[in-house]
DNA sequence: ACCTCCAAGTTAAACGTTTGACTAAAACTA
DNA sequence: TAGTTTTAGTCAAACGTTTAACTTGGAGGT
């Protein structure tokens, strides 16, 4: 640790055997190679030199390096970042691999000198894992050992774990269904994303699954979409289209956006309008008053068992065959959706005395 | 890469030549020491094969890896992690390092277990990095090389890289009084953090310098702050002390808490009240509306910075005798700060009426 | 003719570990 | 007693590189 670390020299010249014989007892493998005393001796060296093996050495004469490739694309740029390196960092740990970390942007070329990086390091598989769930370009020359988490490749058949995005969003359209609204808008991402895609495609199926109405009229699609459109989009649905009770939003930012919009307009959520949102980014879903009801992305668990499946793939005992798994992202249910109001009433009453109320309660 | 990867004398066969002679060619050392016809026939030979150096055997060979530490305290639990994160592996690989990452919780022990686990991989020396300013406890091995970033340890004269507490908050609270602020509230966090305990001190010093009225009581402190703290603290100033023309946040999340609270009251920020957060979670400081002015932590820097004095050390050429190095955060202008209201107007006016002005228009 | 020098390579040892093959001495067996 | 087995170890090769030291066959100089 201090400097130079001892080696099996070291210890077995301190306990008086060959390196051999301290290798055998400290790996354990020379089951009654030794007599106790011996062996309690070189155990005794080692810890008094703080013999630590060097897995250089160890991982080349061993030809297997226990180390995982992760790969990560452009997590920077998200807020997500902590939950899948975490889970891939702890699931990987746990089953004693370690971890060696590039992170690149999404382009062939960066993607490919990161893999020869990762081969030179002799890892023996890699997860590649983006921050969102898209397609990501792939180089020419891949290694056999990859898995992909919320992301999937360009080519080539390799286990993905990605989100179930249909059956997520439908839990939160479903909360709205039963909840007994039928008019609700939902805020969509316009560019074709997986998620988007499969977002608006699931509200379809909602609409008609719970008669919704309007619904294809209600469906408010943006490019690129950013909380200020959330703002922006739920103006417009209450000052034109004031008897939607319910607005379902593509994303917890969109969410924000739309709070702030009902709260200038006075629209008490959710007693007059119900919201939920998608991704469960604790910092807005807890952070709102009331809390956003939402749907947490899987992250953890995508990590956790692209990292599990990767192992099982490393050490030739994968035998799942399903290379697509889609991991279904949990409801989190917290205040901001109700029974809709009475159809008969305006998304604006009740509300203007609501705050003096609270003055002067105190 | 697919497979067994192209060995030196794989390379070495193909070209009809030495092991030691593609050795030489491939890393340009042995300057003239072959005919540029037989280096082309290496050249070619080792990219037909597609070979890679292994990483182990070079490293071993030269008793050295280029590869650093990264020793990264409850990353997951933090909204910043990707940040620093990035920071460190971008410098590292500028300079032709490689980063190893292991994620541990904050106790000797874990962080024991992965640094011995860093020195069997042979790093060259090791970042730790957390995700908030606080103090580590740290185990009783330290390799020799080894900086703190956005921490610092229990004991041991290490190199260490945090934000510049006072400077940083100073810069938002100089931005409300040199607008004119005078009756300046503050929502601080009580538990002794580095950055509570300077943040704190930090407040006196501005209401000194700018005179600031009654600011001893305008601190309102909690233990273990959240966006709830920041929504009641915010109700009661407005309630029982409404000649406060600014509220200071100690973290975004917490004016978060003040946004909601101001706009149940039909407070228009900045208006009639100005707001300053910390932080810059661009997840809530750009969501909010209007968009909140705070000040960016210096996540990128310190990772940089850290990862460069590392480095550094690491070849021996650390000229700085300076262990301590503050960085400043950086003051992001957006649109909640203006001058004070008229000191004679209530904050409840002119509120009112808004909302349905803009319902009206459309 | 002999020495020196150079170009174009090759040889071999070393990095720290693992492990199959070996051995010397003691203990047991017939 | 001679042979066999067991105990308690050691030896040496190998993993893929790097690099100092060496070789070999000319060319050039005198």
């Amino acid at each position: 640790m201090n400097l130079k670390t001892a080696k099996l020299a070291d210890v077995a010249k301190a306990a008086g055997v060959s390196t051999s014989l301290v290798s055998l007892v400290l790996s354990g493998k020379g089951a009654n190679r030794c007599s106790e005393e011996t062996e309690a001796r070189i155990k005794a060296a080692a810890l008094e030199l703080g013999y630590r093996a060097n897995r250089l050495a160890r991982s080349l004469k061993e030809q297997q390096t226990r180390t995982i490739g992760l790969l990560s694309i452009e997590v920077a740029t998200s807020p997500y970042a902590g939950e899948m390196l975490m889970a891939a960092q702890r699931t990987a740990r746990s089953y004693d691999y370690d971890l060696f970390f590039v992170e690149v942007e999404n382009s062939a070329k960066s993607i490919g000198e990161a893999l020869e990086l990762m081969a030179e390091h002799q890892v023996v598989g890699v997860l590649i894992a983006a921050f969102f769930h898209h397609e990501i370009e792939l180089p020419e020359r891949l290694p056999s050992n990859l898995v992909f988490a919320n992301c999937f490749g360009s080519r080539g058949e390799y286990p993905t774990y990605v989100p179930a995005e249909t059956p997520s969003f439908m839990q939160s359209l479903k909360m709205l269904g039963i909840s007994g609204h039928q008019n609700v808008a939902v805020i969509m991402e316009k560019l074709p994303w997986p998620a988007a895609v499969a977002r608006t495609e699931t509200f379809r199926l909602a609409a008609q699954q719970f008669e919704w109405i309007d619904s294809e009229k209600r469906m408010h699609l943006y490019e690129d979409l950013n909380s200020d459109h959330g703002y922006e989009a739920a103006m417009k649905i209450m000052l034109e289209d004031p008897s939607v009770t319910a607005i379902a939003c593509y994303n917890d930012r969109v969410a924000m956006g739309v709070y702030q919009a009902l709260n200038e307009l006075r629209i008490s959520i959710p007693s007059q309008v119900s919201v939920v949102g998608f991704d469960d980014l604790e910092l807005i879903s807890g952070g709102l008053r009331p809390g956003l009801t939402t749907v947490r992305l899987p992250h953890y668990q995508m990590g956790r068992e692209a990292v599990e499946r990767l192992i099982r793939i490393c050490e030739e005992r994968d035998e799942e065959t399903q290379k697509l798994v889609e991991i279904r992202g949990e409801l989190v249910v917290r205040d901001s959706v109700s029974v809709p109001r009475p159809a008969t009433e305006s998304p604006f009453e009740a509300s203007l005395s609501a705050p003096l109320q609270e003055k002067e309660e105190k």
